[in-house]
DNA sequence: CTGAAAGCGCTTACAG
DNA sequence: CTGAAAGCGCTTACAG
């Protein structure tokens, strides 16, 4: 509004007092009295002065930002991870910056960009799908700013990584299916190159291989980790000529897809098809049947990445750090889309499901 | 990881020019020859040179940095906006920062003064739900900082104004029920201090007196914006000893929590009651049944927000600009809560709907 | 308890 | 086409 920015020297002329000293009672500074710091931070409000992080930052060295990148906001997990790294950062009084890469590799280069131009003082960075060049990453590597990967980690990049017990997860669930009577189970999963989805699998073929199931190779679908690749995969798994009666995916969405699809082709799940998802979006309680999935505790999980930050690497000698991987535990939920056992026990006894199984 | 930053005046002294120079040359600036510039930027690209925009606007005195509040990331109305605002940036080689304030006047006060201090040009603003004084909103008006309200705003703070017709779009639904012969249509408001929530109801009055509908002053409640607010509200007017046959909701999170309520009481929807939302969050297709509400054009609206900003303010002359407000043109999507004669036609055709009504 | 002075890294009139 | 110099607003050793 006006033309002129009020600056502590503003203050100091006013008061008649030295520009130092105001910036020391401004920032309460423990030799400067209350009394002063009163008459200063009046005066200042008085003023509508602002404090200019900027300049601070730039004769500090530090920002004390912290920057963060995901996929999308629009998704539960992620906005409840923000949610956790947020806590974080408020108890540490960091501020948090967020950028979204849509998914996109070049949107994530920009991203970071961005956040390396603000001059954080750390990403936290959860991979876009399309990700797999690792150079944006390494290049923040070289500089004095601190990268941590959380969720979706590409392995070979040396840094810290916070990530769920993928591999069990994806176990426990295909075990769940099976206790359910669940023979043919199929896997619907995302690109390999990310460690996330990697060790999914791994715990997939680790369900399947321990109860013995044999899985034709077709029932394996990879890289399908958007909706409409989902919903392409699940058509050919499930016009096979011997198709799954049950479909482990990697995330909400593809399962979302998959329910959306049996639900047009008549398929009654959990009846004819079992369907598990991985991350507990919001809508999986919404959805009828309500979708299985995995609850990755995504509130704890970003209060642990940011907490890399502030515990291991601010407050630990820096030559003796090490890559490390921080495990997050999750927990399967179990719900209708793959309860077999207690839709047809309650059939039996009410008869309230219409549908033929 | 190095001890030093790498500053431009390292490049110059490699390259034997002045930091001038290579300032201009990064920049590329016109009288710079593409050759030095070619030079320049790989001898930075080599040192591992990263830009720093902190001191660069604070030379500027620009930061080129837009930064927006709004309550809540998690939901895709908000979600849509910011993608409407990202791409606005993107075109105008601004950079985005977001803050959440959890719907939370002191966390809205927060945001605001991380926005400031990072020195952003300007802040786009959704309000919180609590937010009722407005001198966070004159302070920022006092400063250089450029304050543009969308969505939700408060009338008597003079800035740029960005929102839908709530009227007209509260009136829309409210005739739609009436064609639907509902009769006894209630309402579930919001805060009436935001704008926003007072057109809405303003429309919903309209709608009424327009069809002459007799309507209880009990059938009117206001204020209850979260999910277990309306909730409650919805008992009691479900419990009333003549209740509505249809509820008209301000939010997409109030009509979903009616609609899990009408279900766990067995009322039929749409059969018994209308249930109309309002923002036609992503969720709103997924459930059964599939809600009626509004499409808010989230993502024009976004765009138009900070376009306000991009058009309006930056580039007209500071002196004649007036307090305005732009509308953004709504939709009704019609689906199945609101839709009682497409059930009762198909119910006679095939009787695939076995509640009674 | 208080102040003078330097410097963070950049940009940009000014001068040549 | 190129450089020297000032200054954005702050913090912080250093000195008293």
């Amino acid at each position: 509004m006006n033309g002129k920015r009020i600056t502590i020297y503003d203050i100091a002329e006013e008061l008649g007092m030295s520009a130092s000293y105001v910036s020391r009672a401004l920032n309460d500074h423990p030799l400067v009295s209350e009394k002063i710091k009163e008459k200063v931070k009046k005066k200042a409000a008085e003023l509508h002065y602002r404090h200019n992080s900027q300049a601070a930052n730039l004769r500090r060295g530090s920002s004390k930002t912290m920057g963060v990148i995901i996929p999308h906001i629009a998704q539960s997990f992620f906005s409840e991870v923000i949610a956790g790294i947020e806590e974080a950062c408020t108890e540490n009084q960091y501020s948090l910056i967020m950028c979204q890469s849509h998914d996109s590799y070049q949107q994530e280069r920009k991203a970071i960009d961005v956040l390396v131009r603000q001059n954080v003082d750390c990403i936290l960075i959860c991979l876009a799908e399309e990700t797999q060049s690792t150079q944006h990453l390494e290049a923040v590597k070289n500089s004095d700013i601190e990268i941590i990967q959380f969720d979706r980690c590409i392995d070979k990049v040396d840094t810290y990584k916070v990530m769920n017990d993928n591999s069990e997860a994806a176990l426990a669930m295909v075990r769940h299916l099976v206790a359910e009577k669940y023979k043919r189970i199929a896997f619907i999963g995302g690109p390999e190159h990310l460690l996330t989805f990697k060790n999914r699998k791994a715990g997939y073929i680790k369900g399947i291989t321990e109860a013995a199931l044999n899985i034709p190779f077709n029932y394996i679908v990879e890289n399908a980790l958007t909706k409409e690749a989902a919903r392409q995969a699940a058509i050919k798994l499930l016009s096979l000529k011997h198709p799954p009666d049950a479909i482990v995916t990697v995330s909400d969405v593809q399962a979302l897809a998959v329910l959306q699809l049996a639900e047009s082709m008549g398929i009654a799940v959990p009846q004819q098809l079992g369907i598990v998802g991985f991350a507990n979006e919001s809508f999986t309680e919404l959805v009828r049947p309500t979708l299985s999935t995995i609850d990755q505790q995504s509130r704890e999980l970003g209060r642990q990445a940011a907490n890399v930050y502030f515990k291991n690497i601010l407050k630990e000698d820096v030559k003796f750090r090490k890559d490390k991987t921080i495990v997050v535990k999750s927990k399967i939920v179990m719900r209708q889309s793959s309860q077999k056992k207690m839709v047809e026990s309650s059939k039996t006894k009410a008869g309230q499901f219409s549908q033929k199984a």
